[in-house]
RNA sequence: GGCGCGGUAGCCAAGUGGUAAGGCAGAGGUCUGCAAAACCUUUAUUCGUCGGUUCGACUCCGAUCCGCGCCUCCA
C-alpha cells in the first residue's frame, strides 16, 4: 500500500501525494523562543523530522518552513524582566533551539521564519480580511468575526452552531461579539514593542503570523500542516478561517497532529519537579541518540510517557544495533552469498518501509528492524551468513538510519587515540598469548576505565567506544 | 457539558474477525581462559469490565469503569 497519513481534518488515514509534482510543501508549527524547549516539544519536532525524513525516502523534494514566534505575550514579559530588547532576548534562545534540534539531530527545514520579519506581510493578510469584511475593531484591536466564516469548527471537529452571533461574551474583558473571535491585531498596551499600521499601533496575533508565514512561502495550499495536538484548537481552526477567508481555498490538504508526552504519567510541570530539557537530561549523562529514539518509537498519535527506565532501554536497543552492525563490519565471512538471506534482507526492508508508509508506524519499523537483526545474527553464528550478505545487512542499517539516525555515537570529547588504543590491544594480545591472563584482564580493565569497551571474537578483537 | 485519545505481559509497545509483533528487564542455557557480544529456551490460554453479533472477537456492536488531552496561553 502506498505512503498515506491519518488527517485531522477528515478523522481518516489517506493516501498521500503532493499537489504540485513530487515536492512536499510542509509547514510545522515551530517553538515560542523564550525559554529552552522541553522533551514535550522535542518529541513533537521529532515527529516532524521523521515526517521529513521518511517524505524524502520516498523520493519526495521538501519545501518545509517551520516558523519562530519571535512577538508574544511571554516574550514581552521575559524580555522586560530581563531589561532586554525582544530581539536580544529571543535571539539566544533561538540559538539554543536550533543547537537542541541540530543535538537531537533533526534535519534542518528549508527554511525558518521569524513572525517579526513578516509583519508588512501580516498587515497586509489583516487588510484583505477587513475588505472582505472578515474583522472588527474593538479598543483599538482588530477581531475576526467567525460568524462570517461557516465551516469554522471543521478541523477541531466542534460545532459552533449553537453560538448566537452577536451574543457578547465576558464583555468586561474582552469585548469581543463572539466569544470565539480572536484578535488579529493586538493595539499597544504601555511600553510593548509595536508597529505602526493604518488600524494603530500594535503587535501582530499568534495565529495571523501561521497564516501568513505559511502562504508567503508555501502558496495558497499546502500539502501538509503539522503541530502538536493542543494547537488543533484554537490555533489550526483560526488559522483555516484566516486564510481560507482571504483564498477562498483549502489552506492545507493534509492536517497531522502529534501526541503529548508525558513524565511518569503526569504532565510536565516545573512544580512538580518532572519538567525536562534536552540540556537537563544530556547534562546528566543521556546520549542524544537514545532519546531521540525514545521519541521515535512511539507512534506520533499515541500518548508518549516518558520514565527514565525507558530511556535507558532505548539506550540499550541502540546498543545493540550498533553491535550488530561492528559485526557486519569486522567480522570475516565464508565466500559467497546465501540467496535465502538475500531475500530475507530484501522481506526486511519492505517490511520496514511498508510500517512507515503506515502513517508513519514506527514502532512496527522498529519491530522489523530487530527481527532481520535476530534472525541475521543467528545466521552468522550458524556460519550460514556469507560475505556477500553483509552489503544487505548494511544496506538495512542505511535505510534505518536514514528514519532514525540513531547508530552513530555522539563524538565526545578526550579520551584515548584510535591509536592509542590499538598499542593497548597489541599489548594485551601479546600477554594473553603468553597466557599472561591478570595482565590482559589489567590492560581491558584500564581501556574500560577510559571508556573503551573490548571483545574478544574468533576474527579478533573488536572495540568500541562507551 | 461538547470534541478527541487511550486502557494488551514487571516496564515500554505493535497488531489482525481465525486464535497475541518487537524492545527493555528477569530466569535458565550455549559459546568463552574470564568477560563482552551473539544466539537459544522461558515470562499474557490472554488483550479494563459486562453483555451482544458470529462457526470463531483482543479485533465488530452496545453498555460500563478508569486514565488523559483540548474547549483560555500551550508541542
Amino acid at each position: 500500500m502506498a505512503l498515506r497519513f491519518y488527517n485531522t481534518l477528515t478523522q481518516q488515514v489517506e493516501p498521500f501525494t503532493p499537489l504540485h509534482g513530487n515536492v512536499v510543501r510542509l509547514y510545522t508549527c515551530g517553538p515560542t523562543v523564550y525559554n529552552y524547549v522541553h522533551i514535550g516539544n522535542l518529541r513533537t519536532f521529532t515527529f516532524q523530522d521523521i515526517l521529513r525524513r521518511w517524505l524524502q525516502a520516498r523520493g519526495y523534494k521538501m519545501d518545509h518552513v517551520m516558523n519562530i514566534t519571535d512577538i508574544e505575550d511571554k516574550i514581552i514579559r521575559h524580555a522586560a524582566a530581563a531589561q532586554q530588547t525582544i530581539y536580544e532576548y529571543t535571539a539566544r534562545y533561538t540559538e539554543a533551539f536550533l543547537e537542541d534540534t541540530a543535538t537531537l539531530r533533526m534535519q534542518r527545514p528549508e527554511r525558518f521564519v521569524k513572525a517579526t520579519e513578516c509583519i508588512d506581510d501580516m498587515v497586509a493578510a489583516i487588510q484583505t480580511l477587513e475588505q472582505k469584511g472578515f474583522t472588527y475593531m474593538s479598543e483599538g484591536s482588530v477581531y475576526y468575526r467567525i460568524a462570517k466564516f461557516p465551516s469554522y469548527g471543521k478541523l477541531s471537529h466542534n460545532d459552533f452552531s449553537g453560538i448566537r452571533a452577536g451574543a457578547r461574551v465576558d464583555v468586561d474583558e474582552y469585548d469581543k461579539a463572539d466569544a470565539r473571535d480572536f484578535v488579529l491585531w493586538k493595539a499597544k498596551k504601555d511600553e510593548e514593542p509595536a508597529w505602526r499600521t493604518p488600524f494603530g499601533e500594535g503587535r501582530p496575533g499568534w495565529h495571523i503570523e501561521c497564516s501568513v508565514m505559511a502562504m508567503k512561502y508555501l502558496g495558497e495550499t499546502l500539502d501538509i500542516h503539522t503541530g502538536g495536538v493542543d494547537l488543533t484548537f484554537p490555533h489550526h481552526e483560526n488559522e483555516i478561517a484566516q486564510s481560507e477567508a482571504i483564498t477562498g481555498k483549502p489552506f492545507a490538504r493534509f492536517w497531522l497532529h502529534a501526541e503529548h508526552l508525558s513524565v511518569d504519567a503526569q504532565k510536565m510541570s516545573k512544580s512538580v519537579g518532572n519538567f525536562y530539557t534536552l540540556r537537563d537530561l544530556t547534562a546528566e549523562g543521556y546520549a542524544p541518540e537514545a532519546i531521540r529514539y525514545l521519541l521515535a518509537s512511539v507512534h506520533y498519535r499515541k500518548k508518549l510517557n516518558f520514565t527514565f527506565e525507558g530511556l535507558k532501554a532505548a539506550a540499550t536497543s541502540i546498543e545493540r544495533l550498533r553491535n550488530y552492525k561492528r559485526r557486519l563490519e569486522t567480522a570475516k565471512f565464508a565466500p559467497g552469498t546465501n540467496s535465502r538471506l538475500a531475500e530475507r534482507t530484501q522481506a526486511a526492508l519492505k517490511a520496514f518501509d511498508e510500517s512507515l508508509d503506515d502513517d508513519l508506524n514506527t514502532a512496527e519499523a522498529l519491530a522489523a528492524a530487530f527481527e532481520y537483526v535476530r534472525d541475521t545474527n543467528t545466521a552468522m553464528d550458524s556460519g550460514e551468513f556469507q560475505a556477500g550478505n553483509a552489503a544487505g545487512g548494511l544496506e538495512f542499517l542505511a535505510r534505518f538510519d536514514s528514519v532514525f539516525d540513531v547508530l552513530q555515537p555522539t563524538q565526545k570529547t578526550g579520551g584515548l587515540s584510535d591509536a592509542g588504543i590499538d598499542a593497548m590491544i597489541a599489548d594485551r594480545t601479546a600477554a594473553k598469548k603468553s597466557r599472561d591472563f591478570g595482565k590482559a584482564d589489567q590492560i581491558r580493565k584500564d581501556l574500560a576505565q577510559q571508556g573503551v569497551i573490548l571483545e574478544d571474537t574468533k576474527d579478533g578483537v573488536r572495540w568500541k567506544r562507551q
